[in-house]
Order: C-alpha cells, then structure tokens, then sequence
DNA sequence: GTCTATAGCGGGATAGAC
DNA sequence: GTCTATCCCGCTATAGAC
C-alpha cells in the first residue's frame, strides 16, 4: 500500500477515535514511519488531510451502497445499522460525528464538504425507506424524512454514547428498534 | 458576579461551541480581560477546569430538575426538548456530546465524571418516563431503558446535526416525534 | 520521496513582584 | 487577585540537502 492510502488509512483512525484536534501530522508521521515534514508532500495542510478524509469517507460510502444496490431496503437497513457496530467495537464513533461535534473550530471548506457528506447520507437514508414503503415491508405512512434524521442523529449519538458506556448492546438494540419502527 | 463564575460561563461557551480541544486558556481570558496566568489562580490546570465544567453542568441540570418536580411526566419531557432547542439556537450542541466526541483525547478522570453526569442523565429520563407510565400518559409497555437511551442519542446526535445544518426545524420535528411516541 | 533543520506561533504552566 | 516574565513543549509549515 502507498504511503499516502496509509496516512489517509491512520488519519481516519486518529480522526475518529482522538477528534480532528486530538491529533496531529506528528502523530500520523510517528504511526507511518516517517517524519513529520515528509507528511507535507502528500498533504500540504493539516486542512488538506481533514478536506481528504471527508473525501474518502465520501467515496468509502458511495462503494459500500453500490455493492449494496441489489438488496431490499430491510436487509440495507440492517447491514447499515451493522456496519455502525462495527465501528462501535473498534472504540471508534462516526466520521459524521466527530466533525459535528468539532465544526465549530474547523475551517469553512471543510464545513462546506462536511455538510454536502452528511447530506449524501441523509439523501441515501430517504431513497432506502422510500424502497422499503414500495417493497410493503416498511409502513406506507412512514414520514421519510423525519424517519431518516431521526435515523441518523441516533446513530451519531448512539455511537458516542456507547463509546463512553464502554459496551455495545445499548447501541444494538437502538438499531433493533429503529428497524423495528420502520416495519409495516 | 465573580470572576471565577465568569469563567465557568465562558467556558462553557467554548466549550458548546469549540469542542474542548478547540480553545484554550488564553480564550478564556481574553474574553474575560484578564492574563491567562491569572486564570491559573481559580484553575490549576486546564483539565481541573474541564472538571469543574461538568459539575457546573451536573448542578445546573440538577436545579434544572428540581424546579420541575411538581410537573407531569408529558410537561417534563417537553421542557426537556424545549432547553436543548435553546441551546441549538444559540449555535451550542450539548455538553454531553460535545465531550462524547472529545472522548478519546481527555484524561481518565474526566472520563469518569462525564460517564457520571451522562448516566445521571439517563436516571432522570428512566424516572420521567415510568412516572408518565404511572400517569397514564404513556404507553403501559414502554421498555423505559430502551426509549432512554434512544432520547438521549438523537437528542445528542439531533443537536450536532442540526448545527452543520444551520437549522432547527429538523430538530423540533425529531422533539415531536420523541414524545409523540412515548404516548398512550 | 524522504530527510534535517529551523522558523514562528500558541499552548499549558510556574515563579515571583505588586 | 492580577500582573510580568519566562519556560518548555508541541504544533503547523517551509527551505533546502540527499
């Protein structure tokens, strides 16, 4: 793997378990086996390595729903809900998450590409119910977008939460009943 | 009021709105006119100021509580919602979250205390919800753990969301929504 | 592409005068 | 209680050698 996958690889592990301000180039740099200034020939800011790994998860997440595509709503739903479990053991929260809980002190392109990031999920969100309410297993009368920001902000939070509970199941059975409530 | 009152305000300004890694000493004073060795004398380090953040906040919440004891569990809840959309209002997210996300990058005792103030959180929510039950006004079967820990998520997700957004419609809606389903 | 070296700043924290 | 002065550290970032 090159070097620059692998600072975008550690970059998003700092990112989600230390908070875009909890880490630095050096601490990338230490954990990639190079100095810190060699750091800057791939990113030519810490701004640059932030406007990159919202980039990623971006492209990460448009992969994950493409292999997606051919599934029903309910199973996309719960390999959703999966994949946030999965985060959640690694003590790590959502991306989403911690560049909310950060956006105050981070830079305006940044709160520009983080919005448009958020947005795509939300947009992803509303498209699967909607497939749900036509495949009859999801209620017809399921507002769907409220149903997807109250999908997405349980997640988010559900994830911190469970991060400083040190357990899981709290946030396994939120996801349970989140599908549960779509269901017709 | 006095000067350390002061600070503790406009740390918990920073605080909601910067994340706690995102200002520092010399924030706070600025804003309060003085030096930031001075602030030295009220805080003897920056973490002994974070700590004394969350007992301001368990306090807060605490009187908070007090003065609505004699309300029904319905007049609770949506006062409850009511304060959180004051503070998305003011561009704030919520305490808890914002120190969910700063989770990984603080020290062991403040990890502690925020575990403390979220979990007593949590106890006043499982109180409300089973007094509502007593009262008739919600549902018989509500699974009060469950819907605790699903409140407390999107409300702290719903916030975070709803700062990148630049809206709190979304977040009122998800309010309705909480409460409308704990109802009978 | 990676290095050394260094600039320049801002952070947390302390000593000691007033 | 607040100040000046200072320390040491870590951060971002750049210049220039290899």
């Amino acid at each position: 793997m090159d070097t620059r996958t692998r600072a975008l690889d550690l970059g998003r592990h700092y990112l989600q378990t230390l908070g875009f301000n909890g880490f630095s180039f050096q601490t990338v740099a230490d954990a990639l086996g190079i100095r810190k200034a060699s750091l800057h020939y791939y990113f030519a800011s810490k701004e640059d390595l932030g406007m990159a790994l919202i980039e990623e998860y971006q492209k990460s997440y448009a992969d994950w729903a493409v292999k997606r595509e051919h599934l029903s709503a309910e199973e996309k739903m719960e390999q959703l809900i999966q994949m946030f479990v999965k985060i959640g053991a690694d003590h790590k929260i959502c991306p989403g998450g911690v560049l909310c809980a950060d956006f105050g002190s981070v830079s305006n392109p940044m709160k520009k590409k983080l919005l448009q990031f958020h947005l795509g999920q939300k947009a992803w969100l509303v498209r699967t119910l909607k497939q749900g309410i036509q495949e009859k297993t999801f209620r017809k009368n399921l507002p769907v977008e409220e149903t997807a920001d109250l999908i997405q902000a349980s997640i988010q939070g559900g994830l911190q939460v469970a991060r400083i509970r040190g357990e899981m199941k709290s946030f396994k059975t939120l996801g349970k009943t989140l599908i549960q409530n779509l269901k017709a």
